[in-house]
DNA sequence: GGGAAAAGTGGGTAATTGTGGGTGATTCGC
DNA sequence: GCGAATCACCCACAATTACCCACTTTTCCC
């Protein structure tokens, strides 16, 4: 069972942030509400179940550490993880780390992503959008050999 | 079996639309009327059972997740993708942010397209049509080679 | 063609959800 | 140890949504 779905919310005074309540019974019963938030490459954050987030570290840990891209990724991914609990109203606290990082203002946007969340400013969701648009369908970039054959 | 035909539909003020009747019973059966709508590429929604999205769902997670083409198809998939249930007068309600990615007015169009549906604003619809047409018939574009030996 | 049934359309109401703010407790730094 | 800042919980309001009912139009069958 995956998250999936668009939302559109804002952080209050705060820097905290609802969980739509169509997901909290779900991260109630996989992780008790215990939550970590990280940064991603493209500015956006990413929100894991606890137990989903300890698979995605101890696979990072394992990267060659010779690797110049492994070390930066792991320096970000694990660098600015922190563990979030949904309080009593569903609502999660975004450490002022992470909102900066993602140049979080007041709107943004919650998007399922699988086993993961994304949450996004809105102005960079909407502005970022057009351009993939644009990309995904001209082509430009090359595609992995999983999604040519891949069928919708 | 699968679902086709094309139907000239209306939204309400509230944003739902009414699945034609010929296809409920249909559409009870597969999924208990469980669908999931996602957008597509060229500012249209996609429609499918349930069942027949999580099987399109999983192919996409499994993308490699460093490859920029795979994060924006996922994005965009994944992240429209809304459940909606038919209610008891066999409606769905579109959420607001697919009706404004697929700019549908009052008017629309409904395709069935085998294991899902397509849905398009009108206008949008009989445009994009012209188009096609004339560049089926210029030969523009290359194809794939799926194509080069489809028989119709 | 007339009647009945089904389908499409519109709208009201009540419950849920998102948002904002206040207050007390706790923590951290000085 | 004290003050300031932060955090968690509580309450309240506003907007949205889901559910329900009623009306109009079309279709199908007799």
């Amino acid at each position: 069972m995956s998250f999936r779905g668009i939302n559109n919310l804002a952080l209050d005074a705060k820097g905290r942030m609802a969980m739509p309540a169509r997901y909290r019974d779900r991260l109630m019963e996989s992780c008790g509400g215990h939550l970590v938030t990280t940064v991603d490459r493209d500015h956006c954050l990413l929100v894991y179940p606890l137990p989903e987030w300890e698979i995605i570290e101890a696979r990072l840990i394992e990267l060659p550490s010779l690797n110049q891209q492994a070390r930066l990724l792991q320096r970000l991914l694990i660098g600015y993880a922190t563990e979030c609990e949904l309080d009593s109203q569903g609502r999660i606290l975004l450490p002022t780390m992470l909102r900066e990082f993602a140049r979080l203002d007041k709107k943004i946007v919650l998007i399922g992503q699988g086993k993961k969340f994304e949450i996004w400013d809105e102005d960079t969701w909407s502005q970022s959008q057009d351009n993939w648009i644009e990309k995904v369908q001209n082509g430009e970039g090359d595609l992995p050999a999983a999604l040519e054959d891949l069928s919708l």
